[in-house]
DNA sequence: AAGTGGTCTAGACCACTAT
DNA sequence: TAGTGGTCTAGACCACTTT
């Protein structure tokens, strides 16, 4: 089982030694060398087993740990984790795309309206009820065909006179895929299954009643202060969340 | 803006010197002192401004670039990153609720048959059509009330008798927790809308049409061999999956 | 007391980018 | 050429757990 090849650190690599480590436990404990509840050998040994510093051994334990491979408790030893489902990284990627260039998706605005903030409004967006809001409905297409439906209703701040902007095919676009100018710090996402209604079956050119996702989101500034709420519908055909959990052989670590 | 109290390090502390540099990067980032796309002080500087060693500076950027907040390229500098959605880590807890303790959740079998392998199932899991699998079909009560169904078709192994094993809530149990037993090393996971079917309906004491998740998943054993393909049916109003993107000022790094 | 992980130093050398 | 990030060393001291 033991691969000289596969076990030792090749220092003429390009391929730096920690990488090298971290690949060469991640595949020992992927093959069943160390298996879950394994404690694995401990820090001075491995120093002596593969000609590294203490240091460039604790960044690799570190990098297993950070990946949820093995946990490190202090005065026992480092352990073997085993598989668990607690969370799970879901790509995005499809929906990104959509918002990536300007030749794969059109944004169509249906609706743009100042209106006071219902009592589901305000506690949303940690406002008063009555304060004005801006509602705004519009209709995201790949090609040619309707994908998301989206509902938002965003902070209306007259010392900021961005609505114009607000509106504007850039502003979902600098949402999802970030700007220098973008004030938004981070956000609350939600994933609901549900079915569609009348009207949004109609502009999405799918059936009353058919399975749809309903993406929730709350976007807030550098203050802390939501300042859009909204939700995106799509249909259950066209999207999906996927994710891997678990070990994998591939992935490196610091992209 | 610059409060000497939360600049400087305190030796002092029991925060370790890197999570302090963690927290005070990440603060001026989040109130906006550096703004996506500027860039950091060079590693040089933060040395001498925080009284720390070249070491601990890469740790802190390191830990910064693992968590999206930055991008470090090389000969150049470090920029702050824009905010974006690409993938977003969901939480599973209300799922893996589910299966932590006896006493909350039971689960009812409802069918085992061992059926031959559709085009389909033999796709998944990469075996010939016509192979022997083992369908097991599974009710998820949490207390009193049905919240998953659960289908699964599990490769039969007649060199591995685990059939009764595989049957028993502790199989399903130590799916999710994982466990020192555990032969199973990885899975993919999807998230589909869908409606419910009739059965679907009755079983989960719900309503035909009724807004649904189905959450697919294939796991994988150390040789990468796929043992198990199935998903499982939630209705829409049970369940919800949230994340947070972006930076939040919560969350340490090291668990 | 011995062994373990956790933090940190004060440099070194290298590769890359800008000027 | 100067400045940047990227890697790595060979220790040090500490806190914790086990024996």
């Amino acid at each position: 089982m033991i691969d000289e090849a596969n076990d030792t650190i090749d220092r003429d690599s390009y391929e730096p030694a920690y990488a090298q480590l971290v690949r060469i436990l991640r595949r020992q404990i992927a093959t069943g060398v160390f298996r879950p509840g394994d404690r694995l050998p401990s820090e001075a040994q491995l120093c002596e087993r593969y000609g590294v510093s203490p240091m460039t051994v604790r960044r690799v334990i570190n990098i297993l740990a950070d990946q949820g491979v093995v946990v490190a408790e202090q005065g026992r030893g480092t352990f073997v984790k085993p598989l668990e489902l607690g969370t799970a990284i879901f790509d995005l990627d499809r929906l990104q795309q959509l918002f990536r260039d300007e030749s794969q998706s059109q944004v169509k605005l249906l609706e743009v309206r100042i209106v006071p903030a219902t009592e589901r409004t305000a506690r949303k967006l940690a406002i008063e009820v009555g304060e004005r809001t801006i509602f705004i409905r519009r209709l995201i297409f790949q090609g040619e065909n309707p994908m998301l439906l989206h509902r938002e209703y965003v902070l209306y701040d007259p010392t900021r006179p961005i609505i114009e902007a607000e509106m504007e095919v850039t502003s979902l676009r600098g949402l999802f895929m970030g700007g220098n100018e973008s004030a938004l710090k981070w956000g609350d996402l939600a994933i609901d299954a549900t079915v569609l209604t009348d009207d949004e079956a109609t502009l999405l050119h799918s059936e009353v009643g058919a399975a749809a996702f309903r993406l929730e989101h709350i976007f807030y500034d550098f203050d802390n202060r939501p300042v859009s709420w909204g939700w995106f519908i799509c249909p259950g055909d066209r999207l999906r969340f996927t994710a891997k959990v678990g070990i994998h052989d591939q992935e490196t670590n610091n992209p």
